[in-house]
DNA sequence: AATTCGGGGTC
DNA sequence: GACCCAGAATT
């Protein structure tokens, strides 16, 4: 890491601190273990020494570049470290520099995302490295105000950014720090309301120091997500336990709260067709403005509305009259005449809203050409190739693979 | 304040 | 299947 001289010593000389006002000293609620500023002074360097001696080597963590930071960060929204493990160096492997990540097709971006979910942050990344590119002539923004008006940049990855990789002086709020917070805290409600979230927020206002905030916070989440777990937090190891409500009165169990949440499903059934004319498949971009905009997908088919022949069938969705009707279906879309057959097991994938039943069935054209119709909505033959280079939705990889596997070693 | 993002892994 | 995860944006 240079050493800058413009920054000496970093955020600790100087006296003016680009951070959110102070909090308040009164403590929110009196109900609550508000810690007072000599009990903060100890807790910190608790934090810090633990972490000294816990820390894990992890990918991002041997980088200060602010650029590689922010990838990370977000990578890890939503998703957990040992998934982002082996996505994260491809990443910076591929886009190096913010310059290579805004230079690039979205097609490419998407194709080293495919896998990790949340499609949405992938565009985003690559839209706020063009913005990156065109308002601070490609280098990463150092002011907050700046980098929370990226895109796909709220309040705690903007903090979690400048902290990491400049040890600015923010405060953090996320899923370990969430737990950590409200047991510390003993908050006994729903941690998830917003008059909750604001005082956690001030909790992690009043926590974080003026120096080395980056370790701090990182320390913070380590504890978290190491020790003060969900499920059987190790308060007996805890560095924090003497400061820690809920160690106090026995309430780990209890907090934090159970969310109020009320989880509707809607169940999909739906086939996927793997057409194959030659050594080529049919596929199709999904447009943008839609859901999955940017990925590959194969035709699929809702055959929600033939659940009546469910009960009667046990190889539903995979009967012999499903395959028909895709047949006709095909035929009748698309202007190809085609055989099909039932591919493996249907694939159950529970998304955030949906629980799909996906079904899938293997084809060859026998005859017939692609519509123009077709044509003019982006569906076209892919040779295997190019099928590796593009970025392809989940199950379709997975289904693609399959197959490929049960042909290459029949 | 609730919902979406149609995620993915883990018990 | 329920729950969690280094959340953000939208309505």
């Amino acid at each position: 890491m240079k050493s800058d001289s413009k920054r000496p010593g970093q955020v600790c000389d100087q006296k003016s601190e680009p951070r959110a006002k102070a909090a308040s000293a009164a403590a929110p609620d009196a109900e609550l273990n508000w810690p007072t500023a000599a009990t903060c002074r100890q807790l910190r360097r608790q934090v810090l020494s633990w972490f000294a001696k816990h820390r894990r080597d992890l990918p991002w963590r041997r980088t200060q570049d602010p650029y590689g930071v922010w990838v990370s960060e977000v990578m890890l929204q939503q998703t957990q470290v040992p998934t982002v493990l082996d996505y994260w160096p491809r990443f910076m492997q591929r886009f190096p520099t913010v310059q290579d990540l805004a230079q690039a097709p979205i097609e490419d971006v998407l194709r080293i995302w495919e896998g990790l979910g949340y499609y949405r942050r992938a565009r985003q990344l690559h839209a706020a490295a063009t913005a990156i590119v065109e308002r601070h002539a490609g280098k990463f923004p150092t002011d907050f105000a700046d980098v929370l008006a990226l895109p796909g940049v709220g309040r705690y990855t903007a903090g979690a950014v400048l902290s990491i990789s400049q040890q600015q002086s923010w405060p953090i709020l996320e899923g370990n720090t969430l737990r950590l917070y409200s047991r510390l805290l003993g908050l006994r409600t729903d941690p998830t309301t917003s008059a909750n979230q604001k005082i956690l927020w001030q909790y992690a206002e009043h926590l974080v120091p003026q120096c080395r905030a980056g370790e701090f916070n990182q320390g913070l989440m380590e504890i978290g997500g190491q020790v003060c777990k969900v499920k059987e937090p190790r308060c007996a190891t805890c560095p924090l336990r003497t400061h820690c409500a809920a160690y106090q009165q026995g309430s780990q169990d209890q907090i934090p709260a159970e969310k109020t949440r009320k989880t509707k499903w809607e169940t999909k059934t739906e086939v996927l067709v793997l057409l194959q004319h030659r050594s080529r498949w049919l596929g199709r971009t999904i447009p943008a403005g839609q859901r999955w905009a940017g990925l590959w997908d194969f035709l699929r088919f809702d055959v929600g509305w033939l659940e009546a022949d469910k009960g009667s069938d046990p190889k539903w969705p995979q009967s012999d009259r499903i395959l028909q009707w895709l047949q006709q279906e095909i035929e009748r879309e698309f202007g190809l005449q085609c055989e099909l057959a039932a591919g493996g097991e249907p694939i159950r994938h529970g998304v955030t809203r949906f629980r799909i039943l996906l079904a899938w069935a293997t084809g060859r054209v026998i005859s017939g050409r692609l519509s123009p119709t077709a044509t003019d909505q982006g569906w076209r033959w892919l040779s295997s190739t190019e099928l590796q280079a593009t970025a392809l939705n989940v199950t379709a990889r997975k289904i693609f693979n399959q197959d490929h596997r049960a042909r290459t070693s029949r």
